[in-house]
RNA sequence: GGAGAGUUGGCAGAGUGGCAAUGCAACGGACUCGAAAUCCGUCGAACCGGCUUAUACCGGCGCGCAGGUUCAAAUCCUGUACUCUCCUCCA
């Protein structure tokens, strides 16, 4: 969420920002508007009652003073309900403004990419030379089907498309993925979490994925309370520390944590129909920081080499892009989206998405810290993929595929496969 | 699932309708070469608004949350969340 004092002063510049992500100009009038109505009650209601609390004094004073106060009494009668009109007429114009101030998106910053799509994002850096097959490279999902690991017919059977059963030394490299990751980034410093995969409507809306985006999870019941299953790790790693304030002196703060992320795709009917790119349900390992705002750019370099350390250390080719400010996500403020080789498909493919939220989600979830002087200020947030697991198994299997039909194992992971070197076709 | 108790400041803790006690901590000062102890003083988070160069000043709000009753609610009423204890069940 925005800050609408920022916008409020500085309404230009904030049409400007806004309007590189495809928000209209007249939304910010309106929400300026409807800004001043609300102001305008607030110093209505406020001398309102600030007469009533020196009525209410004066009959106090009277009553101890075993002084008939009905006079006064009488006097006060309809401001109390004066109030109430005037409370309710307030928080109907608080509704509007929120309404539109939730639903706009965060400011891109100034050295993100300007442009509406991903046509305009910016290559930062690309690393390792994708290797040359002497052989016609098979798409992961093939390979994985030759090979007896990853089983999509079954999983249609028993759940639907966009689900996948790992099979075997399958399973087995899914599992030495996520804990070689994990492992990494303990040893960056970041603390690892298991979190819960459902959560409420507060974290959602925390973390900016409620109220615009409802239909891309999905949500169920307990007991009338709506419950959500993550689409991503960041939400419940995120909120941890919804409504608290913290100690400036233990920032910055890192966590990773390993889940099953949960997602409608809805809209995407048709892309990726096969393999184990776009899923209803993959693992990942999230990074989240909560950072002082001054540090959240030095620290989203951080993050962002710490997910390119683990494609490093796997060997597989990757690149780095800055996103445009009309192709970020809603909460960010800029976005490096690291994309990995796949020879199958020629191109490079998404594999880490990171992202400094500034203070975006943290005016949502209320996470704040105290800083040396006492003050309370903001925390910004950042999150990023490291990384997105189905998707780095698709990238070994495709990168290590020999001509034979086996995939070697990347040496990093031989010891997590239980000394395995090779996957071989039964 | 059943029964009971609780939720007030950074912490502890009083308060059954009329300005949210008190203690500890914290902060400022005195004493001291310095510190501790002691003494004096300040301090009720966070949030919102007004006036602003301002973190100054003024006001509102504020006793888990949301409603209601009342001239007036921490206090009375209704609903609700969470925590704890006991019983029951359970991986």
């Amino acid at each position: 969420m925005l800050d609408i004092k920022v916008i409020r002063e500085n309404v230009q510049w904030a049409k400007d920002k806004l309007a590189s992500r495809g928000v209209q100009a007249t939304e910010i009038d309106e929400v300026i508007a409807l800004d001043e109505q609300r102001r305008a009650l607030i110093v209505k209601t406020e001398e309102l009652r600030k007469k009533r609390n020196t009525a209410s004094e004066a009959i106090a004073i009277a009553k101890r003073n075993k002084k008939d106060a009905t006079e006064q009494i009488a006097a006060m009668k309809n401001v109390g309900t004066q109030i109430k009109t005037l409370d309710s007429e307030l928080a109907t114009v608080k509704e509007k403004v929120n309404y539109i101030l939730v639903r706009l998106p965060n400011f891109p910053d100034d050295s993100a990419p300007v442009g509406p799509d991903e046509s305009f994002s910016r290559e930062e850096r690309q690393w390792a030379t994708p290797r040359e097959f002497d052989f016609e490279p098979l798409a992961h999902w093939d390979i994985g089907e030759k090979l007896g690991i990853l089983d999509f017919e079954r999983a249609a059977k028993v759940a639907g498309s966009r689900f996948v059963y790992y099979k075997g030394a399958g399973a087995r490299l899914e599992r030495a993925v996520y804990n070689f990751m994990l492992d990494q980034h303990a040893q960056e410093g970041y603390e690892e979490m298991i979190t819960p995969y459902l959560v409420n409507n507060e974290s959602m809306f925390g973390t900016g994925q409620f109220p615009k985006f409802t239909e891309d999870v999905y949500t169920m019941t307990n007991e009338g309370e709506p419950m959500t299953l993550i689409p991503t790790a960041e939400v419940p790693l995120t909120n941890f520390y919804r409504d608290e304030i913290l100690d400036g002196a233990q920032l910055p703060i890192y966590f990773t944590a390993l889940s099953p992320a949960f997602r409608s795709e809805a809209g995407s009917a048709g892309r990726d129909t096969r393999g184990l790119i776009r899923m209803h349900q993959f693992n990942k390992v999230e990074m989240v920081k909560f950072t002082k705002p001054e540090e959240s750019f030095k620290e989203l370099e951080k993050m962002t080499a710490d997910a390119e350390n683990i494609l490093k250390a796997l060997k597989l080719p990757y690149h780095v892009i800055t996103l445009a400010t009309g192709d970020a996500s809603f909460t960010s403020a800029k976005t490096y989206d690291i994309e990995v080789w796949l020879p199958a498909q020629n191109t490079y493919r998404e594999i880490s998405s990171c992202s400094d939220c500034t203070d975006f989600q943290a005016r949502r979830a209320q996470i704040r810290y105290r800083d040396e002087d006492g003050h309370v200020n903001l925390v910004h947030t950042l999150n990023g993929s490291g990384l997105a697991v189905g998707r780095t198994v698709a990238a070994i299997l495709e990168n290590y595929q020999n001509a034979d039909g086996s995939v070697t194992i990347p040496a990093p992971l031989v010891p997590y496969m239980g000394g395995m070197t090779k996957i071989d076709v039964k």
